[in-house]
DNA sequence: TTTTCTTTGTGTACTTTTTACACTTTCAAA
DNA sequence: TTTGAAAGTGTAAAAAGTACACAAAGAAAA
């Protein structure tokens, strides 16, 4: 058996992690920045480094999130592995790799995650070579460092997909929300919109929500009433099999 | 900013490629087997290796399982990375590695794949460190080398997945089929039972299938008509956007 | 040649779900 | 007190899903 050289087989892994907010309105992503400009811009990343050999990927993906923003203890699921081996084309891609690390030209294969956070939650802070973070609307966003671009679309993917199977959106709404701005929320990540007797006659009937008869304050029109997500439910619910919902 | 020392952020990275087929009564998947055994073993595997510097995942995943198994040109989609630090631990996983590769303790990241295909077309061969290639049933199979087992599984849940928004199954059937057999492959896929003339109604709404207007002919009950996967029909429709099958 | 065995192929009534659609209510601010 | 802005609500018609049983076709056996 032929067995190949070293440096033919070896490759540095990197995580890099695709974090959904929504602020209401939009849906957004948290970027950094490796200036600290305050605005939008094509070499904008998604957080992510190199893995260490003695933790698993989604340790690394949850140690490198906090090392460049913050954010602790997410709840991260995989979108897949990306490793084409020119990944890194862009001169500025080039030389910021240059800057930091012990081998620039090393073929890198990365494993991105993704999760969904409440963007009130969680105020991102750049530390290490994250000289910035911003949540961006994923509508801004036309072009990222590396291939970000394109793992972003299929965690888009992803996203889409698993609303069908899964309670996901309610991660991305404070604990207390509205029925309109769950519908909002939906009608963001289909990227369509949705009649809203409809959705709400279909999201209720799932019996996933607990109203809380309490109403929002401090509107200038009528006040919603405002409902929670209820978790037992949803263990049981999905303990008898998947279900789908209705959209 | 610290640079970690080359050791630290260096891996070897593999993938495995997780082949299902259908013989009309099961789904099966292509193992290989580094001893010459024709029966099924927890030491049989998923046909993978390690890739080159010079080649993407997916072309890595081609050539790794034609090196190993003979089959080319196969379309193969992602599982998903595998990257455990403790994914070998078995005494045999260990003696297995020492024996092919340079650096046997390294750790080792997987990338894994997944195709369909119709067995009575493909008919893999032992090559390489494979000794045997056989087809095994699914439900006969309760351990595997490294962490295939668990690689195994997450294809299955993403075959049923994907069964729903994607005419998938029709690689695992000839070219003609009957509606018999689609219906079987159905249930194999889904683990549950659907009922024959629901079933049928469904399958030829969606308007992909081309009746043939042919017989099965030597089969010592009355013979089937004989269906054509329609794909043209298909390419047009999901341009049209994705559909939703309704199983 | 007749009978038996095995699998194919088909229709309907009932229930549930989906869809499309417009007006009144409630509050804050002007 | 008027205005503006979003909340909240019901129904009828169409479509889809479900459950269910028997005659027809051919090969093989008697």
């Amino acid at each position: 058996m032929e067995k190949k050289s070293i440096s033919e087989l070896n490759h540095n892994i990197s995580v890099d992690c695709v974090i959904f907010g929504f602020d209401f309105e939009n849906l957004k992503v948290l970027l950094i920045d490796r200036d600290s400009v305050g605005q939008i811009s094509p070499q904008m990343a998604l957080p992510g480094d190199l893995i260490y050999n003695d933790e698993n990927l989604e340790q690394a993906a949850n140690r490198i999130l906090e090392e460049l923003t913050g954010l602790n203890k997410i709840y991260l699921e995989q979108v897949g592995a990306f490793g084409d081996p020119k990944r890194v084309q862009k001169d500025t891609d080039r030389a910021w790799l240059k800057s930091m690390r012990s081998e620039p030209d090393a073929r890198v294969i990365t494993v991105a995650y993704y999760s969904l956070v409440n963007i009130f939650d969680y105020r991102p802070q750049p530390f290490s070579f994250a000289k910035n973070t911003e949540w961006i609307n994923l509508d801004e966003i036309n072009e990222l460092a590396f291939d970000h671009f394109d793992i972003l679309q299929e965690a888009k993917k992803i996203l889409k997909l698993k609303l069908r199977n899964q309670p996901i959106g309610f991660n991305l709404l404070p604990k207390k929300f509205t029925l309109s701005q769950l519908h909002r929320l939906y009608e963001c990540i289909l990227e369509r919109p949705l009649d809203k007797r409809n959705f709400r006659r279909k999201i209720l009937k799932l019996d996933l929500l607990i109203n809380l008869n309490e109403k929002q304050s401090g509107v200038p029109h009528k006040p919603s009433e405002l409902y929670q997500f209820n978790e037992e439910k949803y263990t049981e619910l999905s303990q008898n099999g998947a279900y789908i919902l209705p959209f």
